[in-house]
This record gives C-alpha cells, sequence and structure tokens, in this order.
DNA sequence: TGTAATATTGAATAGTTGTTCAAGAAAGAA
DNA sequence: TTCTTTCTTGAACAACTATTCAATATTACA
C-alpha cells in the first residue's frame, strides 16, 4: 500500500535527547534536530508535530527509563539502604568524573519550562509522585531489614531523599569538590538512619 | 559638562529582575527589557554592554541580597537552629502561597547557562561557596548553642543544608503538597540534630 | 549664551527561528 | 506495469532576535 518510514523512532528521539539535554529546550533549534537525527524537517513534523511534540516523547521516555531503574532496584539483591545510597553515590561518581554538566534532563526541563507550559509541568508533577512512589517502597523495604527505625513516617523519609536526589542534580552543576558531594550523601544517610521523629 | 542619566541604575535592575526571573534568559527578549525597564536599546546597551551583561548585574544582586539574608541572620536573636529551619519554612510558605513558581532565579540561571557558559558558572560557583560559608558559621553557632552535636562537622552539615535548599527550590516549581514540602524540613531538622557521625 | 560632552531615541540591520508545502521518491496492491 | 498511499526532501516564509548608529535632546561649564 505505503511506503514506510526509513528511521527507527526511538533512536531518533534518543538522537534528540542527546541535544536538548546538551542545550536545552529554548537553545535546540530544529536544525540542530535535524543535524543530530538525520530527519529532515518535514519527517520530523510529520512524526512528532511539532518541536514541543518532540521534546515532550523525549522527557516521557527519560523519565520513564530512570524510574524503571528506581524500580528495578527492589528486585535488585541487596539491602534497600544500601540500593539508595549507591543511587545517590553514583551521581557523585558521575559529577566527579565530569558526566554529569549537562544536569538533569528533567528538572532543567522542569526550572525552563513549567512555569509557563502547563502540559510539561503537568507531565513533570506526575513523574516526581512516581519517583516519590518508588522511594516509599525502597524506604519500607529497608524498614523492614531493620536499616530504617519503623517509627518512621516512610512517606517524610521519601520526600526528604527525593530532595536530596534534585538537590544533588542542582549541586553537580556548579562542579563543586567530591568531598561536599559525599558529605551530603553522608547526611541524607545518617538523616535517614537517625532514631528522632 | 554632560548630560546625567534620566534612570535609576539599581531600580533598571530591579524591573530587568522580573522579567528574567519570571521567563528565563533565554525567553526574555531586549524587547521585555524595553517595556519592563522604560529604557530603549539604545540606552540599556549603553548602560550594561549587551543583554547578557544586564543579566549578569541581575544575579549579582539577586545573589548579593540573598547572602546578605543569610549573614544577617547571624547578628539576630535567636536560636540558629531555628534560623535555618526559618529559612527552610519560608520556602515552603512561599510555595504553599504560590509565590514560588518562579523558583530561585539564581538555580534557573545556573541550569539553563552555566553548561555553556564560564562566566556565569564561575559567578555561581563563587555564590555557592559563600552561601555555604554562611551556613557554616549558622551549624558552628547552634553547635556552641547545644543543638547540634559538636562531634558532627559544620563542613559537612552546611553542604547538607544547601543541597536540601537547592532541592526544595526544584521542587516547589513542581507544586507539591505542603505536607511534603514539611516533611523534608523535618527530615533536614532531624539530620541536623541526630546524634550519630 | 555658546559649546562640549553625554544621554536618549527608535528605525534599520543582519541573522536566526519554527513551521509549511509542493515536488519527488519508494513500496505494496492490483 | 500502474495506481495509490505514504514518506522524504529542502527551499521558502513570516516572525522574531540581539545589536547598532545616526539623529536628536539635554545638561554643565566657559
Amino acid at each position: 500500500m505505503a511506503r514506510h518510514a526509513e528511521y527507527d523512532r526511538d533512536a531518533v528521539i534518543a538522537e534528540a535527547t542527546a541535544v536538548f539535554w546538551d542545550r536545552g529546550y529554548g537553545k535546540t533549534s530544529i536544525g540542530d534536530l535535524v543535524s543530530a537525527t538525520g530527519l529532515q524537517p518535514g519527517s520530523l513534523y510529520a512524526a512528532f508535530g511539532n518541536k514541543k511534540g518532540l521534546f515532550v516523547e523525549v522527557i516521557d521516555r527519560y523519565n520513564r527509563r530512570f524510574i524503571a531503574r528506581v524500580n528495578g532496584l527492589r528486585d535488585a539483591p541487596g539491602r534497600s539502604i544500601h540500593k539508595v545510597e549507591g543511587l545517590l553515590r553514583q551521581i557523585v561518581d558521575d559529577a566527579a568524573a565530569g558526566r554529569a554538566e549537562r544536569g538533569c534532563l528533567t528538572v532543567n526541563a522542569l526550572l525552563e519550562l513549567s512555569t509557563h507550559d502547563d502540559e510539561i509541568a503537568d507531565k513533570l508533577r506526575a513523574y516526581n509522585a512516581q519517583l516519590r512512589k518508588a522511594f516509599v517502597w525502597l524506604v519500607k523495604d529497608a524498614q523492614a531489614e531493620g536499616d530504617i527505625h519503623t517509627a518512621r513516617d516512610a512517606n517524610q523519609l521519601a520526600s526528604f531523599v527525593l530532595n536530596n536526589l534534585w538537590g544533588l542534580r542542582v549541586m553537580c552543576k556548579s562542579r563543586p569538590d567530591r568531598a561536599s558531594l559525599d558529605a551530603i550523601v553522608d547526611g541524607v544517610l545518617n538523616g535517614l538512619r537517625s532514631r528522632v521523629a
């Protein structure tokens, strides 16, 4: 019946991700996306509607993957508190190795667009809620494993961890020394393990 | 000898601050700044060199003021730990009252520009260091006042507080419920007061 | 008052932007 | 092969951008 598309949609989104992540939404031009994806403007518009449509698919994919990673931690072997620590330490490691200069695509998008774009704002709010839930489970597991006091509220601690995750992602953009970043993770773990409510 | 300027430089910077804060650097056009300040392009360029020059003065002023505020807390009456708490609670209050949608101008600028603009990145790094120092003093005061255990490292705790400050500023942009935000502040205070190192 | 020095104006410039669309290319069905 | 449907191309478009500059206005001093 008809000609089929020559490109792999997911690959195009992945290539666009790299550009949006590097330059932000506003500073990424269609020309940049044409170069990165190899698709001409017409094809991009046929496939994604417009620039924002492509961006929405980009952050959807990015968020889906990170949430899957955090949710996947539950099934991995090991103590839950170590999994949370590992997640934070990896951000620190990436920053120390200069792999975190672009920051977090989601946080970048949240700060750049959410004030004036309700569609993006809603998406990011929902993402935030999902991520928080994933942390609630990890905290509850850690309580069951005896690493977090059972009298403490899992929801509160999940928000606390999430807040420090966002903080680290901001912090990393200003390339602080490794000691400060490690100190932050220590502070979070200390806060999780302490007894007081 | 010569004609004097008709505008108040600081007032112009203040008016420009509102626009940059609302729209971000990239989305703020010279036309927006002309409307907001009442100065024509030529005057703006004569006074600040270019768009970035004006923006640099805007974030300088903003950062100077916030640092002065935190440093000023030392001389205010009351327990230091309550001052730290008050700072965080006010962010929560602002967010709950819908006054925090624009987020923090500095964090916004950091995420939008620091990756590709070294001048801005350096400025924000320096600002970060100054703010951290201010928190070190507050923590040390709180230790002297008996609210934070003296065995704990003030530098570490200062980084921890700062990280949560950045986290809150990101968090507020996605308009979370008040309970989550309060829980975060509780988590931070709990982390500060706990004994373990 | 006349003059030198600086401020203000706002139209003009050169470049970039997101988006469209008509023309050409590919592929399965008849 | 021919037809129909879809994909691809890339030049063209109108709107916007940051910046400049010559003309005009205002002041302080001589």
